[in-house]
DNA sequence: TAAAATTATCTCGAAACTGAAATAATTTGG
DNA sequence: CCAAATTATTTCAGTTTCGAGATAATTTTA
């Protein structure tokens, strides 16, 4: 088969194969009353630390006006506040508070545990191998609005 | 590294990888009036023939009742026209009119290009076995809707 | 050091997508 | 053979996401 036709199933492939792993994470997270997004959120804040909004835009690669919309919601389900940076006042910090804490020392181990199985088919010379190509693909990222 | 956080890693990877793909095609077929979904679907009628709205829905994963929107976007603009099957009732075939067919002729080469450029840093083993782990990853799909 | 450029966030209106339920047709099985 | 179940599509209201532009703060540069 020539390398046209090999690079568009490819290109099918990887859409497919993250419809699939979106869709389990979000029948998971659903549960919750959250949606993959605003997981997406929590999960940054809680394993990395406080964030300006600025960062997660980057990491979880949204615009920034869908950024504002999530934070939010999140604000609104009393999980995460704002919080001022001293130094450049344009700069806003996204924490968890202490029920989003709660929330995440629950369902984040089950969380991780989901993500692992949904990988279990492959043997760690595979998963290793995979990680290495995707990261060869889209090295150089592109960048939104 | 653990099991769970090279899974995880990957679960970010396959993500951050759909976003790059997704965000070059999108600024391709943008130059037309064309978002992503519409385009998919122009390409499936194209390179598969006439397609019943139920088959769309499976090939580009999308909810029914956002397949019955994107066609009648695809209507609105001339590209597309529905046809009711002469067996089942219930059935609508969509299928590319001559406009919409012009179009295609047009664009497609070019994009299937594009296509193949955003995986040219692979070598053709690389290719072929990551379009293998692609498959073991999803193989027995999750339906929606 | 003041004007210009850049950066961070938000507002707003519109587009895209969804789930649930409605409608209509067909198939199944008791 | 008919009631119940299934299948295909659409409608509708609501949610999520977006792009363009506004606002405000900081940095650059001439």
């Amino acid at each position: 088969m020539n390398r046209t036709k090999e690079a568009f199933k490819a290109f099918v492939g990887v859409k497919r194969t993250n419809e699939y792993l979106e869709s389990n994470v979000k029948k998971d997270v659903s549960r919750y009353g959250l949606n993959i997004t605003e997981f997406a959120v929590l999960e940054l804040l809680y394993n990395k630390g406080d964030q300006p909004i600025q960062h997660i835009k980057n990491r979880i690669l949204i615009a920034s006006s869908s950024t504002t919309y999530v934070v939010d919601k999140l604000v609104d389900k009393g999980y995460v506040d704002r919080r001022p940076d001293t130094n450049d006042r344009r700069i806003s910090y996204a924490f968890l508070t202490e029920k989003g804490r709660e929330l995440m020392v629950e369902i984040f181990p089950p969380h991780a545990e989901l993500i692992k199985e949904l990988f279990e088919e492959l043997t760690d010379e595979e998963l290793a191998a995979f990680r290495k190509t995707l990261k060869k693909i889209s090295v150089k990222r592109a960048q939104t609005n």
